[in-house]
DNA sequence: TAAAAATACTCCATAGGTATTTTAT
DNA sequence: ATAAAATACCTATGGAGTATTTTTA
């Protein structure tokens, strides 16, 4: 399991399409199939319903979706408690410059 | 960012060490040392001080390494999650074949 | 000087693309 | 009939390995 798995599932859930949601992961629906097929078989589970459209997910595909939205949401803060380090970094730096050109 | 880059990220922090951690998780340690240099240019910062012995996090590195290790118990919650719906799916299943056996 | 981390390079597994077929409205 | 998903096949990026060179206690 990759993030790239959840990512992927969760954008599939939300367009309800798999052309539509690799249209908005910028990539070709094949690969984008093929990972969700993937995901699938390393859960043994089946997350979405193709006998149907649109695609919908099935009960396990509702309850997991939640959880890969959190695990991404995680992410994100991860992402952004980055951003925050970094600009500490450089403001502590600039600090000890002028202070050192002082 | 992948899980794979918090895995390895977690798995040097706890060793404090780069050949120990590559060990355990069973990998040589040049393509270790490798995407721990990918994590930290892709978030801008660094994440653990080599010019000491063993090595250590950096300030940012021990406040993302707590994200890093609460975001991968999530995808164990996960898996686990999943384990509970392939085995509620069997049952499920075992009844509906008992049930139309008889 | 003896470990551990960093480079240099090579290889190959697999993520992603293109062409096509199958399936479901 | 026609869009969308699946399959087949190919390409190439980058993850991982081996050999070697810095480092630092």
């Amino acid at each position: 399991m990759e993030l790239r798995h959840l990512r992927y599932f969760v954008a599939v859930a939300r367009a309800q399409s798999f052309v539509r949601a690799a249209e908005s992961l910028n990539m070709a629906q094949p690969p984008l199939t093929r990972q969700i097929q993937d995901f699938e078989a390393e859960l043994g589970l089946t997350l979405i319903r193709r006998g149907s459209r649109p695609v919908q997910l099935t009960e396990a595909g509702r309850v997991l979706f939640e959880q890969a939205v959190q695990i991404l949401e995680r992410t994100e803060e991860l992402r952004a408690m980055a951003s925050r380090l970094r600009a500490a970094q450089t403001r502590r730096f600039s600090i000890g410059f002028v202070g050192s050109a002082l």
